[in-house]
RNA sequence: GCCGCGUUCGUCUAGUCCGGUCCAGGACGCCAGGUUUUCAUCCUGGAAAUCAUGGGUUCGAAUCCCAUACGCGGUACCA
């Protein structure tokens, strides 16, 4: 055995990943790594009626996409580096490799295993045949039901089919199942690393059934097999799976197998509480990457969902690695946590002010590619220095990054269309804010001592404060009253509004030097046009 | 129904293990003010929680104990 911590996330592929999934395979990382263990992916295929196609390869995605990188277990074939010894070909997943010594690490590939522990369980008393119909169970738990008694088998092949029967059925090809020997009159109290003790009376629990019909295990079965094989010290898992932990922990006795420590994780909720449903917004992690989400964002506030570093820490920022860091199961929440869009968006924002410029223009530029006024924009708006000058103001006011460009398109656009009443400053009139745009022309036109060129990637802009010092100055002189009062507005109105056509934008003078002297000019000239 | 888990500002939460420093702190959101015109950013301030309710223990309880309510999860040959 190893001292290492050994960690999994075993997700089904029965779609795209849910934002809660998502939330366990981080914590299982952040756990891996801050005890310095292991982190394994484990597909748990055991469903074939609810396996979707392709679900495998988003998942392998999605963690790719994250950054959650694990040891061992199922990998896409480009993600191998060559030095592992234990890689195999997934027999049932094209593409997909699987690297370990503790493999399968795909459970559809494990069948005859999990058939030869049921057995075992079989011959050792714990389990039993099951020949029942689907229908007959069906009608017994109506029954139980309606005489309001809790929902179990009623252990009919148990107790009423003898072993030579059974033997014949065997024979037959009779369609069976094998259930669990729940014992009775037991009380089964374990640790949860998040919940403390938990107690429950084995005679509620149901006779589980372990091994289907068509030869597949249920998850019951699987899980604790793959978890015992795998070593896996450490099950972090959803609340949902606490009301069968009495199951797996018999099933680790009958085995003769020590169980790993256990930690059941609060759910997630919508903003009514209930569980966190498709209904009231996405669920999919691939969602909130379409909607230009920064994985940093989605990690940094799913970390923050039912866990906090606690004593008194306020920073709410955190990178992976700092999170890695921090992380520790006795600050795990236990009631569920709702999920709130609004703080997610600020986060995001925050994120998207933190990374480099480059890697903003990076990640933004495949949603640059959905959008007409940048598809239609000359090529050198398109060049990279000046999508990465335009990020550079627009940033502050992004929240997400599909809204890239949408509130500087003017930075984009060939021509722009004026309207004189948003050109206007106050009570002034058409004559007296022609005047005040000719005031800034002049004025840019003047500027030849100034270097319009600055580094997007580098913060200080000393060009930028020259040109808004040298308006400044321009205000001060022309639009100061008797009081001795500046109205710049009067001059700054007009000029941002000839160099946006906008209402809202970033300073006059940002656009200007992003624009650059010639192009500014020209749209001053136009503005001043349109007052003719 | 039964079993299990949970419950601090609208939301995420600190504090709960080791009762007093908590007439409960931070953040998001909201409101107001400020910043080299506007929007945004940024800064400052504000409103916002009888610590689910009731009882007990104690000089003293968000913190310990009991009960109740409410919420959620499970109750499948789904995971």
């Amino acid at each position: 055995m190893k001292n290492k911590t050994r960690v999994r996330f075993a997700p089904s592929p029965t779609g795209f990943m849910h934002i809660g999934n998502f939330r366990s395979a981080l914590y299982d990382y952040l756990f891996a790594v801050h005890t310095g263990g292991d982190f394994i992916l484990r597909i748990e295929d055991t469903d074939k009626k609810r396996f979707v196609e392709g679900a495998v390869e988003s998942l392998l995605k999605t963690l790719d996409w994250a950054g959650l990188e694990y040891d061992e277990g199922v990998f896409q074939t480009t993600e191998i580096k060559d030095d592992n010894t234990n890689v195999i070909e997934s027999k049932n997943y094209p593409g997909v490799l699987e690297v370990g010594e503790f493999g399968p690490y795909i459970q559809s590939e494990k069948l005859e295993v999990y058939k030869k522990y049921a057995e075992q369980l079989v011959k050792d008393g714990h389990a039993y045949y099951c020949f029942c119909e689907p229908e007959r169970l069906e009608e017994m738990r109506a029954e139980q039901a309606a005489e309001k008694r809790p929902p179990i088998y009623d252990r009919y092949c148990l107790n009423h089919v003898t072993p030579d029967e059974i033997n014949a059925k065997l024979k037959e090809n009779c369609s069976y199942t094998i259930r669990l020997k729940i014992p009775k009159d037991e009380t089964l109290e374990f640790e949860d690393a998040v919940r403390g003790k938990v107690k429950f009376e084995t005679n509620l629990v149901d006779d589980q059934v372990l091994l289907k019909s068509d030869g597949f295990p249920t998850y019951h079965l699987a899980n604790v097999i793959d978890d015992h094989d795998m070593q896996i010290t450490h099950v972090i898992r959803g609340e949902e799976w606490l009301s069968s932990t009495p199951k797996h922990l018999l099933l680790y006795r009958f085995f003769g197998w020590t169980p790993p420590i256990f930690a059941h994780l609060p759910l997630l909720l919508n903003a009514d509480k209930s569980k966190l449903s498709k209904r009231q917004g996405d669920v999919a992690v691939e969602d909130y990457i379409k909607k230009g989400y920064l994985k940093e964002a989605i990690i940094n506030f799913v970390a923050f969902l039912g866990w906090n570093p606690g004593n008194g820490e306020t920073q709410e920022i955190f990178t992976l690695s700092e999170l890695a860091d921090k992380f520790d199961m006795t600050h795990v929440h236990k009631g569920g946590a709702v999920f709130d869009i609004k703080k997610l968006d600020w986060i995001n924002a925050q994120w998207i002010k933190k990374i480099s410029i480059l890697d903003l223009y990076q990640r933004s530029l495949e949603f640059l590619e959905t959008k007409d006024f940048y598809l239609n924009a000359p090529a050198e708006k398109k060049a990279e220095k000046y999508v990465k000058k335009v990020l550079s103001v627009e940033r502050a006011r992004l929240l997400k990054l599909d809204e890239v460009g949408e509130d500087a398109k003017f930075f984009f656009k060939t021509a722009l269309h004026y309207d004189t009443e948003l050109l206007r400053w106050k009570e002034c009139e058409d004559f007296e804010t022609k005047k005040s745009l000719q005031l800034s022309k002049e004025t840019l036109e003047g500027m030849a001592d100034v270097d319009f060129e600055f580094d997007p990637e580098n913060a200080t802009n000393e060009a930028l404060q020259r040109i808004m010092q040298t308006f400044m100055q321009v205000a001060e002189k022309n639009f100061t009253d008797e009081d001795g009062k500046t109205d710049r507005g009067q001059l700054l109105w007009p000029l941002r509004v000839a160099l946006t056509g906008e209402q809202w934008s970033p300073s006059p003078f940002e656009v200007a030097q992003i624009l650059g002297k010639a192009e500014s000019l020209e749209r001053l000239d136009k503005a001043i046009q349109k007052l003719n």
